[in-house]
DNA sequence: AACCAGGTCCAAC
DNA sequence: GTTGGACATGGT
């Protein structure tokens, strides 16, 4: 049994949802709350969460964690729950000096998105702030999504290809708008999203590039979010704190993601994620991150 | 009232 | 390939 853990996590996939006993490295509000993903609203005990079409109640008590939802086998992949997230954390913990980020955000886990609704998110998050960001794309959902009855559905992406720029503009998205539709159009158009998961990350990153409104920064978060590439390093304004904090003066982004790559390898992705939540919920706290090696 | 937020686009070197 | 400015919006 590695270092200091007492128990596994121990999952039963049951037809009307996922009973998790001691959900070590699997909180809700890690998970839902680093960033990564923007449908889900806290509940008393718990949270509700929105992907696709599909919906799943979280609710966590003591050592107990249920996953109540219509489709279990879905949220079993969605939620990463075949990977060994204590393994993770113990190698990069020793590798690279990451326990007090590993230890703060010991619940997070890299979701398996849907990729257009990754993509369209993170058009959405570009140069604006969560709170906006899910507000946005709450407004789109109510207005183009499918009614579930209690929730609407993520939009199809021929209706979003369809809908005209106002539309876009009167749910808060801006100047995105434009890139919003031309991207949906796009992938109506057959842009393969789906051909991407046996893509290598480069060739991946570099297609997913030529979509409007998608840059370095946000198609890794889509090859991370989505198609689950954690050799990948998302950098936004908190990583570029960290990264000039811990390493060089660089102000180019781009520079600096080929970098932490280089370093990190095939951990990035979580490393990234880790650091990210660790900084902004410790409100921009860079001391004593980690220790880089 | 400027500055910020999970950056990208475009024109001009 | 790199650089600088523009860009909707709402919250501090």
């Amino acid at each position: 049994m590695p270092s200091g853990n007492f128990f596994y996590m121990d999952i039963r996939l049951l037809s009307d949802r996922i009973l998790i006993n001691n959900p070590d490295t699997f909180k809700a509000k890690d998970t839902l709350e680093c960033g990564q993903v923007f449908r889900f609203n806290a509940l008393e005990s718990g949270y509700e969460l929105i992907s696709k079409d599909k919906k799943c109640n979280i609710i966590e008590h003591g050592n107990l964690t249920e996953i109540i939802t219509d489709y279990p086998d879905y949220f079993y992949k969605y939620f990463d729950l075949d990977t060994d997230y204590n393994d993770i954390i113990n190698t990069i913990n020793s590798r690279y000096g990451l326990k007090s980020a590993t230890s703060f955000g010991r619940g997070i886990r890299i979701l398996n998105q849907s990729p257009f609704e990754t993509l369209i998110s993170f058009i959405i998050s570009a140069n604006n702030n969560i709170k906006r960001i899910r507000g946005i794309i709450d407004r789109i959902c109510s207005g183009l999504g499918e009614d579930k009855g209690g929730y609407y559905a993520f939009p199809t992406i021929d209706k979003m290809a369809n809908s005209c720029p106002e539309f876009f503009v009167r749910a808060g998205a801006g100047y995105r708008a434009d890139y919003i539709i031309k991207t949906a159009q796009a992938i109506c158009q057959g842009f393969d999203l789906n051909e991407l998961y046996l893509t290598d990350t480069g060739d991946a990153r570099e297609r997913l590039m030529r979509l409007t409104g998608v840059g370095r920064k946000v198609a890794d978060c889509i090859l991370l979010f989505a198609y689950g590439k954690t050799d990948v390093f998302p950098v936004d304004i908190w990583i570029k704190k960290i990264y000039n904090h811990y390493y060089n003066n660089e102000d180019n982004p781009d520079k600096m993601s080929k970098k932490l790559i280089e370093i990190f390898g095939g951990y990035s992705g979580y490393i990234q994620q880790y650091l990210y939540y660790y900084i902004r919920e410790n409100k921009g706290l860079l001391e004593s991150c980690f220790s880089p090696q």
